[in-house]
RNA sequence: GGCCUCAUCGUCUAAUGGUUAGGACAUUGCCCUUUCAAGGCGAAAAUACGAGUUCGAUCCUCGUUGGGGCUACCA
């Protein structure tokens, strides 16, 4: 059964590329009609955040990747579900407990008494002397009862695993092959600090086997410390899972992708105006692709084709100029009553909109509206402003109403013609189809060339030197919308 | 500093021990055209460097350089 796990820590928003790691299982787990899990590693309670869970799961779920067990939302409430929880680290502190026991007993865990000064100087002094760094083993040397007499003591104490100094740590990796550690090289790392909490590597594993997960899938900055966990495993007898070590997702620069360098969190670009089909496709592909040339992917799709093994090892730029790609390619593909309906939001937030709500007569006709602009923006954030010109004319120059190839003099007389013409189109046929028609004809029989009429005609309806087409605009206006307009040009044309 | 790891157009990537090194985004030219966008047809753009193996290496090996990760009682 293949089980894998996404396991953040709730430090507040979601990161894109803990979207992608996320992602990832979530294939895993479902192309081999296995399941994926949600659990929070809360150990760290100086950076726990109070939203931080929610913020997370809102993320996932907006995304489309639900979680089949352990922290799930319902009812909009953090819940959990599943019957090898509690899926919150902070809730698991006794079996933490347990385990370390068991590693105690057995020899093959200890514990340190140091200071943080103490370990601190002897990380420089290795240092300094080009030596590799990591716990000197002093409090191994420890007689038993000098151990028992510091805990009665009260001394503050935290347990390290005992690697052993011999031998080396071999594993297959799904994504990078055959990964190699010298064990004398792995530190004795903390399990159990001393504020009774566990740390990652403890946790991670216990959880890991007793969730029962079969595939680890976790960024590239956990390969070092995987020989811990192996080590772990082995102590106590466990089946490790299959490893995924995924790489990073990197700045314009190549460094690790960071805040400074632009939005990072999920939930900004959710705030954008980005569709998540959008980042989830284009999330997918940093670092892996069907091989194939095609590049837009469902969510099923996805799940059927992807595989770790084409992941690739170097990190990837998170580029937003190809998200905006995706975005517009998902625009254009989706409906424009879906899109209306997602960019509501956006609308009810733009000023303008709020005082036009009277001429908003419903949402079928702001489908009709937003039909003009989808396929032309990049985000749904985008589309207020862009169709901000169908609710009030913008103030310009009335040369704008001049055509490159045109004169002046040519408008003042084609303009008023063109309004007594379009007059005579009843308000049954006036839709776009019949109005291309009319006007067409209507160039042809009086000999105009297109662009001194149409030019004119769709800077009238838009005030815009850039805009859809007029009879687009012409048919969403309706009739007296647009004759009114007209005025408004042949009337600014005479002044 | 130590350990690990990665390396194809600017970016995401494909491919093979023998190819005109392919696609996408971005850039750019032309066409279409009333504008912009879209669309169509083009252009420019890459195997980091140096050795070795080989008839032949972008691909295999070694080294160099460069990038990244880890080096915490953070995850």
């Amino acid at each position: 059964m293949v089980r894998t796990r996404f396991a953040p820590s709730p430090t507040g928003k979601l990161h894109v590329g803990g979207l992608r790691t996320a992602l990832y299982a979530y294939l895993v787990a479902k192309q081999n009609g296995g399941q994926f899990l949600l659990r929070i590693e809360d150990t760290d309670r100086g950076r726990f955040v109070e939203t931080g869970t929610m913020n997370i799961l809102q993320s996932l779920y907006w995304a489309g990747i639900v979680p089949d067990e352990g922290v799930v939302l319902q009812d909009d409430k953090v819940s959990q579900i599943g019957d090898k929880g509690p899926y919150i680290q902070s809730e698991r502190l006794p079996i933490y407990k347990k385990y370390t026991d068991e590693l105690l007993a057995a020899g093959n865990a200890y514990y340190c008494f140091c200071a943080n000064e103490r370990l601190e100087e002897v990380r420089q002094f290795q240092q300094k002397n080009k030596l590799p760094t990591g716990y000197d083993g002093r409090c191994l040397k420890l007689e038993k009862k000098e151990v028992e007499a510091m805990l009665a003591a009260g001394e503050n104490s935290v347990v390290r695993l005992k690697m052993p100094k011999t031998g080396e740590t071999v594993w297959n990796d799904l994504v990078r092959g055959v990964v190699k550690f010298k064990n004398e090289l792995v530190d004795d790392q903390v399990l159990l600090k001393s504020d009774g909490f566990p740390t990652y590597h403890l946790a991670v594993v216990v959880d890991d086997h007793l969730m029962e997960i079969s595939h680890v899938v976790r960024g590239e900055e956990w390969v070092s410390s995987t020989p811990k966990h192996l080590q772990l495993y082995a102590y106590f007898g466990w089946q490790p899972p299959q490893f995924a070590h995924l790489p990073l997702l990197l700045n314009a620069d190549k460094s690790k992708l960071s805040k400074r360098q632009g939005d990072v969190a999920v939930e900004d670009y959710c705030a954008k105006g980005y569709l998540p089909e959008a980042i989830v496709n284009f999330v997918a592909f940093l670092g892996w692709n069907p091989g194939t040339e095609k590049e837009i992917y469902s969510m099923d799709e996805l799940i059927k084709d992807f595989s770790l093994e084409k992941v690739s090892k170097a990190g990837a730029v998170f580029n937003v100029e190809k998200l905006d790609w995706f975005n517009r390619e998902y625009l254009k593909r989706l409906s424009s009553n879906e899109v209306t309906k997602r960019a509501l939001p956006w609308f009810e937030k733009s000023d303008y909109f709020k005082d036009q709500k009277l001429k908003i007569k419903d949402r079928e006709w702001l489908a009709k509206v937003v039909v003009l602009e989808k396929d032309r923006v990049i985000t749904l954030a985008d589309l207020p402003q862009a169709v901000k010109f169908i609710f009030e004319l913008p103030g310009y120059q009335k040369d704008l109403l001049i055509w490159r190839k045109g004169t002046i003099e040519e408008v003042q007389k084609i303009l008023p013609e063109l309004k007594e013409s379009l007059n005579t189109i009843s308000i049954q046929d006036w839709n776009k189809l019949i109005l291309e028609q009319k006007v067409g004809e209507w160039i042809k029989q009086k000999m105009y060339s297109t662009g001194s009429v149409l030019w004119p005609l769709r800077v009238s309806l838009s005030g815009q030197q850039n805009s859809p087409g007029p009879d687009e605009i012409a048919e969403v206006l309706g009739k007296d919308e647009t004759l009114r307009r007209l005025d408004v040009a042949i009337v600014k044309l005479s002044s």
